[in-house]
DNA sequence: TGATAACCGAGACGGTACGTCATGTCTTCTA
DNA sequence: TAGAAGACATGACGTACCGTCTCGGTTATCA
């Protein structure tokens, strides 16, 4: 008590004890704005320390690279925006997070991030570790929710495969996506969960 | 890239004595081994042209960018690689087929450099374009063959969407590659065909 | 002929057979400026390259470091500018020449430059020597010619040690410069003469 | 520096109850310590607060910059090194505090501080100004010291100009030092001597 | 006898300059 | 006249220090 006294807000200069908070946040917003302003390979370090108005020496401080800050940047993003409704009925759940996963890739900011993360991945080990430990195993646990529940329901037979169930419903997205570059609609991906559904389910 | 257009035989770029082609031929194989050697991120238009044994001029008139070269480097890999077999006998050609795909992204070196080429395609439209026009489109075309046949021998009905049923077949195995890093075992790929088969197979 | 077609003054953009001439003076007359401008301590490798419209880069290819530009930045001045006079009296030279030492060395643009480097060289054996090498050692045989003429004219006794001479008489001129920063005027100046000579000449 | 105006003691820095003191030592030992082992040139506040334990904001609190420390580092070295004896003999005393002047500046630690000060201070006059006040100026009337005595000795007639008799004797060995780099053996200041006495001692 | 006020170490902060590397363009000489 | 060699202007790299700041901890008098 008495030293917020200026605005709520906490003004950080850094200390020993623990880094700025504020600084922390410039540079995510920064990062943020400038991969949608110039795109991925002309984000530079040293624009992205200028943009958030922070020392390039605090940048390099607590990240070692552009694709860490785009890591930490894409933060709860997937979570936030793929995880799965849960109504109670299969089919329906299937075709929203789809249809969530098409549009998150395609059209999402944080989309973009990731997928260029992907991107980067593809030649980078140390960043698809990351990248798969992070958030790529926890959205395919994500991706597995409404089949989970529709066996607890008894939609779905107990002895399926689930795991095999998620490629198979969203690789097809994501071969669209990254490799034809075709366009994702709600038909194709119901027709995703269609298919899915005739071979699956139990009349 | 490109200018393969005009008669099968490789027009002879440069210098009237002839000598630009022992360049270009030292420039692909310079990225080939630079690719390996150090990677895609410390592979550089320099580095590529010492090797090389080539001044930077030359290499910056033949190809504007160091992804232009690998993209030439990739050349007909695909083509020679990814034909898919024809024994008469769909199920043997598919899983023929997917298997050498699945080789071919995740053992072959020109599968890495396909994948790194995908990687960068991610955030660079014009990159995204060109590899979608020559190779991406051409390998779509040879995946959909086996089908094509198999509905001209009376296999597969007349009717069915062989566009999804490459999308459906491939993209898991995209997805394992290029998202989840899981491995491809023939029992995956394999898996896929006998899935496919089960439900547009008439009995 | 032919390719100097523009304007008599040659651009140049360097190749591997020579420097650019532009470049090297654009850098000399920008260090020259700068340091009166801004000072030693705030002269910056950055700042002479930014002045004389030229790349780091190329200011490293040539230089080392600040010092050394202003070490070819000092060039000839010390034999432009204190070469002794030969009027055929002992007297007058020396007295001319002390005058223009202690002119040189307190307002001159290239004698800010000298003594700036002197005060580096006290702690940068390397300077040191450079500077003593190219400049300080044929400045000390200048200093001397005025009294090799006397002892050729007869003027003084053959066996004086012409370079004790020279230390008693510039010796304090550079003790008030660089040392106690009192002023050096003629007066003084003159009154080193009047001491050697009234020590030395013959009556 | 310039608060030890007080009282001999020192005056009492920092917490009011005492422990500056402690780390002012420290930063002057690792000031001396550092100039010997990595030299003027890399010589920084950080590594100076680093070498002698301390927090930079503690240096910064004390001393304005390195120059600043150094000059308090040299402390009354000059005056403990360079006072002159008094034998009653002039001749003996100045050959003793002459070789004296050459031996500190250039053999001497302290000497070396010294230089380096005198050599920053030819493009730094606020340190000009601070060198010349604390030090030169009391090493000037120091030098004094032996030839005022002879003149109340009657050893030297009492209207020769002593101020112009110091620069005589010590300017050449400056110049030595600082310009020419030429040693300072004992037959050199012995003869500055010699020369002076020759001039003005009556017969 | 506890509050307090100045200093302590540590180190994060926004900066500037460092010296290096790669970019893409230009110029020269050689074959 | 293309090719190798490499200098050029540009600009980002990652590092080192600068000088300022905030932090939590340490005193030793004085309220």
């Amino acid at each position: 008590m008495g030293d917020v006294t200026e605005s709520g807000e906490r003004r950080h200069h850094g200390n020993r004890y623990g880094r700025s908070e504020n600084a922390r946040r410039a540079v995510l917003h920064a990062v943020d704005d400038l991969l949608v302003e110039v795109g991925f390979a002309r984000l530079t370090m040293e624009g992205i320390a200028a943009k958030a108005g922070v020392g390039k020496q605090t940048v390099y401080r607590w990240w070692p690279s552009k694709v860490d800050i785009l890591l930490e940047a894409l933060g709860d993003d997937l979570v936030e925006e793929l995880s799965p409704p849960d109504t109670g009925d299969l089919r329906k759940d299937l075709c929203a997070h789809l249809a969530a996963i098409a549009s998150f890739l395609t059209t999402a900011d944080a989309g973009a991030v990731f997928r260029t993360l992907l991107g980067q991945a593809q030649h980078d080990p140390d960043l698809a570790r990351l990248l798969r430990e992070d958030h790529i195993r926890g959205q395919h646990a994500r991706d597995r929710l409404p089949l989970e529940r529709a066996v607890a329901r008894g939609e779905l037979p107990s002895d399926v495969d689930l795991d095999s169930a998620v490629e198979q419903l969203v690789g097809p997205i994501h071969y669209r996506v990254l490799v034809t570059g075709a366009p994702v609609p709600p038909e194709f991906t119901d027709g995703l969960v269609e298919r899915y559904l005739r071979e699956h389910q139990p009349e």
